[in-house]
DNA sequence: TCAAGATAGATGCATTTGCATGTATCGCTG
DNA sequence: CAGCGATACATGCAAATGCATCTATCTTGA
């Protein structure tokens, strides 16, 4: 395996890539989460029911989702019982797992997700795409994959 | 101005591209976050430390700093509190208006900013270098810069 | 120049978060 | 197959956060 030490300059480029990342996620993030659809639900809990809706078979583990989010176990396990008193989630026993829950949208977590999620998805694009061009889109859509992909497999 | 409705096609772009540089922030900062550097100082406070160490002046309005950070203008308050208390900032009445704080960084402060910094940009380094070559770290950069240049101003 | 609105930052209070820990289930090993 | 460490999630509690509001200062316009 390689374990050259990496030049300064190259430490350089890294940390201004990431610094760069995060402000430019700092500042879209500002910007939507002001956005009027989130008066009725807070963004970190409609991530949650989008990730949700996203999702082939519909149900979740509570430990993937913790992998989505920016949150601790205990904070997403208060926030999916918020979610849950709001009848928007339903909690359930995972078959092949009595220690995990499975959770899915109810109904009514269906459509407000739908609803704030036309809203939301206009937000982002009146953001972003004017900011920069489909090539421009498609290539920050790679880098940031391939980043993703890295740093999840390590 | 042109006022031409977006293709859905560009819209699904626009959000397919934010929701992966939003996961990819998540991910990268959930490790960065999880570094033992930050058992002395939460990644949040170290920020500001950060951002001040930067500043050309030293001194920074609150409002400044806020506009950087993902916290609200009370929350920014009390974390400055926070290291004030520490003894790794200072509030200073800006000179050209009453109302406005500087702060600046303490001896304590920048030495603090310099530990954990040293320890943080390598942590950078091992998880962006290995996953991007030099050049997509330059593209990263670009766009990410482009981005946030064009959310700040709208 | 002074009154009215705007802006910067601080503070009370309810909500959210994380850490430490608790409970239950799982999987491995002897 | 019994026991023991590991994993999944929940919960008590202290700390952090945001909203609404407050005070102080600034800016504008009559």
């Amino acid at each position: 395996m390689s374990t050259k030490a990496p030049t300064s300059s190259a430490v350089r480029l890294a940390a201004e890539t990431w610094e760069s990342l995060f402000r430019s996620q700092v500042a879209v993030m500002r910007r939507l989460q002001a956005g009027p659809a989130f008066k009725k639900l807070p963004i970190k809990e409609y991530d949650v029911l989008f990730t949700l809706s996203r999702c082939p078979t519909g149900k979740l583990r509570l430990n993937e989702i913790n992998d989505h989010v920016l949150l601790s176990q205990s904070s997403l396990s208060r926030l999916v019982d918020r979610l849950e008193k709001r009848g928007l989630v339903e909690r359930s026993i995972a078959p092949d797992d009595g220690r995990g829950i499975l959770l899915g949208l109810t109904e009514a977590g269906q459509e407000l997700q739908k609803e704030i999620g036309r809203e939301h998805i206009r937000d982002i694009a009146e953001l972003v795409a004017p900011a920069l061009t489909a090539e421009e889109q498609r290539d920050l859509l790679r880098l940031t994959e391939k980043l993703q992909a890295f740093v999840a497999n390590k």
